[in-house]
DNA sequence: TTAATAATGAGAATGGCTATCATTATACAT
DNA sequence: ATGTATAATGATAGCCATTCTCATTATTAA
């Protein structure tokens, strides 16, 4: 529910002298409406196009740094955002090789116990220490395939 | 082995009519020493800094045009490059999150075929057509550990 | 209301990467 | 071997996503 994440963003933000201005609400609104990471053009082009994109890129930085977004790249190199794990849950990806969008989604407790198992045996076979892990599946979604 | 590397290299080079140079030469040799991908600045700085990054770049471009290198991206959005999987195999990364430093790692048969179980049921679900996936395990090296 | 501080917007600057083009090296036919 | 066609190289300029600078505007709190 949107209010919801306005409400706990706003009380992070605060946590952190940050404020939660209108702009940034704006913003947040339309990261919670892509239901996957998005570009930074892609959000000016799509949802706000009124934004300054020096605005939109300052936006993106203040809020990375204090832990509302996670920035991915996609397969451009193009810097991508999204909620960050703690707001939107841990989740994977489906990557269209085609179109480039990305969707999010929940493995389930049996897989995501599956994956998180895997990583950490090979993590440890190899002296490293695991803090996450990361599962795209690429291919082509279901209106480019 | 490294000879049988450049052989193989070699002939799919031809096979593509692009020559396999001197310096394109070295470049497959300074990535199978890397055991990982590894940027152009890296691979500029290290092993091929004689070799200037406009060559440089371009024969990352005409390399991977081909197939012989695959591109990805660090957490920063730099390109970083490897061996194409028809040459190193399948594997997985051990991705550094203190250094930067990428692991090439094999998860063997059996975590091999359960990821890929996972990957295509997820993506049945999702009517999503399924070509391929990436497991990435995040965390300290054993240096930086 | 005022003073202090944070956010915004316009534009310049940065840096990784690519395009251009003249020069040099390589392959192949003679 | 020699010449010719074609590909590779290197210096440099250009591109574009992103960041920086700084003057202006909005928000907070005394
Ligand atoms: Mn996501
Ligand atoms: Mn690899
Ligand atoms: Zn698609
Ligand atoms: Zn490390």
């Amino acid at each position: 529910m949107l209010t919801e994440l306005h409400a706990r963003v706003k009380k992070h933000l605060r946590e952190n002298d940050v404020r939660y201005s209108t702009g940034r609400q704006k913003f947040i609104a339309a990261l919670h409406a892509a239901g996957g990471p998005r570009s930074a053009t892609h959000l000016h082009t799509s949802e706000l196009d009124d934004v300054p994109l020096s605005s939109l890129y300052r936006t993106l930085t203040v809020l990375e740094n204090v832990g509302v977004l996670e920035r991915t790249h996609d397969g451009d190199g193009v810097a991508m955002f999204e909620l960050g794990e703690w707001l939107l849950g841990h989740h994977h990806h489906l990557i269209c090789t085609s179109c480039d969008i990305v969707t999010d989604i929940d493995l389930g407790n049996d897989l995501e116990n599956a994956v998180a198992e895997i990583s950490a045996t090979v993590a440890a076979s190899h002296g490293f220490t695991m803090t996450g892990h990361t599962l795209d599946v690429l291919g082509l979604c279901e209106d480019c395939g």
